[in-house]
DNA sequence: AATGAATGAGTTTTCATTCAT
DNA sequence: GATGAATGAAAACTCATTCAT
């Protein structure tokens, strides 16, 4: 077993204190020394891996965003048709790794970054575009072009919504509750399309 | 050159300065001193008529909150049936006056003060509440307790979600397009509860 | 009945305001607003009389040092032996006017002002002398000169103690019991030198 | 040029610089700027190590009762009598190194900060509590209670009285001139109870 | 590699003081 | 005479960042 390098070990235990201090803390001001604390090294060794409070915050962006492209890609292996597809993609933010308090605290830090810093902007969405795109060509399979792009434009909204509505109020459905509601309006969908 | 009646005047200046800050700026962390300067005095006058910047953006936050409580009262005035009040509702979130970047920006602001100061986060419960409740009030007029409050929840969360996609990202759908969605949405749980 | 002038009654109310509000709030960092305020007044008015808050501090001194000179003058009519007229010396500082909460915490704020105030320090000073002399006038024809500067300076120094620790401590001796220990001393010093 | 176990040694020297400025500066309104600055190192360093200006001047108050515990200890070793025990204890209060213009105008500074600062009123009076004590224990063995009692206030007044007479006025006694009229204050009380 | 030490720049907040009316 | 309006200057405190060791 080699033995792993310190700085992957460091940034790691970094970019991991990062979520759970946004997530415990809950609050987005967090500084680079409760962090660092955190993860048991000082501030000094944080910057010194990362080189500053914003790089730190990009990789453990970039981090979250990896997990989140690993759920998606676990959850299509077993699936078949497109409907599967789809509910495969939609289902994922909702993973227990996903929907879990720090998590949403960490994406919603994202979402409040990306109003200022372009890097953080850009890398949001070149996620959300993979998603759309990945939904969009299932949906396609199953519905007109123009429908298509509108479900998925409601489709994202909606887990939107009700990732953001888990971190800041208290009555909201639970995890598999929000599953179905999200299966619910793709179902919508295809009837309608089916239908009209 | 005092005048009488400064009060008001500067109160109101600094309200919407605090709005079009956050909107322009692009960033929630604005400083009291950009605020002032932006509605034209010094920080230390900002600070004589609210008493702190925590007030200040409270006050903001009421104004706002006032803002789109009208929009909602207005556009029911003309709404007979549960459907056209329902409509109402969910259209007030996208009238022009709410759905202007700075006035999002400012929405954004709020959720991710409620993550900390419990007072915003009453403020923001009364309302969400309030909205929760007017929905369900017409909605039960149309299904059954139980759809209703599942179709209140997702129609808040849709909106939650198309609100902040409005704020973050670039292609996201016109007012109009994203209006009519919420409307089929609706009209999806109507469908159901009569087809199932 | 000739209306008295504005500026006397203004200049009055605000002299007491500072002595009160020092009482009371406990604290000698007491602001012009709130000594203002208190006085029913705007701190611009109170600057428009006295020009800066150290003049107003400083008129509010000479105001709680001619009160004492009166309690002394009074006290003194009917003082006929040195004894006597020593003993109405030393008792006007625990007169009941001189003895209140609010007068003392006056006193104690002119003891730190004068610390860094020259006029302040010099103020003090006169009246510290003028009290001196007049004890030392009495006490040189019941001892030697010697003696007597001492006695002056112990009796000073016994009143002052006293005075301060009733403003920062809890169990000190009532009024009366102060006025009957300061006594003693001088008692003690009028026995020292018959018997020695 | 960074130094391991700075702490200690920054820790002090702000403690001195503190007391040192008051003294010098002959105002107790000193800013942390002020102190860290004569202490040689940024304000920000001084609040690194104290947390806040309260509880810096908080231990810089430990540190001069500290020291006056330590004198008054010293000065008990070699007294015998219960006569001898009390004369350490008050002269310890006029120790050079008591009496030094600086170390009372940071006893000042003391007095004035209690009225308002709940700790720093505790602390001073833990240790004029335990002053107090020790001058009671002595005084009994030479006395009734009752006058132990009146004795002991008498001889704390005294002492305070000297001190911000010191503090504030020019023509004070010399320390040995202080210390031989506190003792004879003490010898009053003595043959008052043998004769009376 | 790692950190304690150190700070500059900035934040909120306070307040004596000035001024136009 | 009186005040609301307004501010500059300064206070305490915070924090990302740098650096010598």
């Amino acid at each position: 077993m080699p033995k792993i390098g310190m700085e992957a070990v460091r940034k790691n235990a970094l970019i991991h204190a990062t979520i759970a201090e946004i997530g415990e803390a809950g609050t987005l001001e967090v500084t680079v020394s409760q962090i660092a604390r955190r993860a048991g090294m000082s501030s000094a060794l944080a910057h010194h891996y990362f080189g500053s409070k914003e790089k730190m915050f990009l990789e453990t962006m970039r981090f979250v965003l990896r997990q989140y492209g690993k759920a998606v890609r676990s959850n299509l292996k077993t699936a078949r048709t497109p409907q599967e597809r789809i509910r495969a993609i939609t289902d994922s933010s909702f993973d227990s790794s996903q929907f879990e308090r720090e998590v949403i605290g960490a994406w919603l830090n994202f979402y409040v970054r990306a109003l200022r810093s372009d890097e953080t902007r850009r890398l949001l969405q070149v996620y959300a575009r993979r998603l759309q795109s990945n939904l969009l060509f299932d949906l396609r399979k199953l519905m007109d072009s123009d429908s298509a792009e509108m479900a998925a434009q409601g489709l994202a909204a909606l887990i939107d919504g009700f990732y953001i509505r888990a971190a800041l109020q208290d009555d909201v459905p639970d995890r598999e509750r929000i599953k179905s509601m999200v299966g619910d309006y793709l179902n919508f969908w295809l009837e309608k399309v089916s239908h009209g």
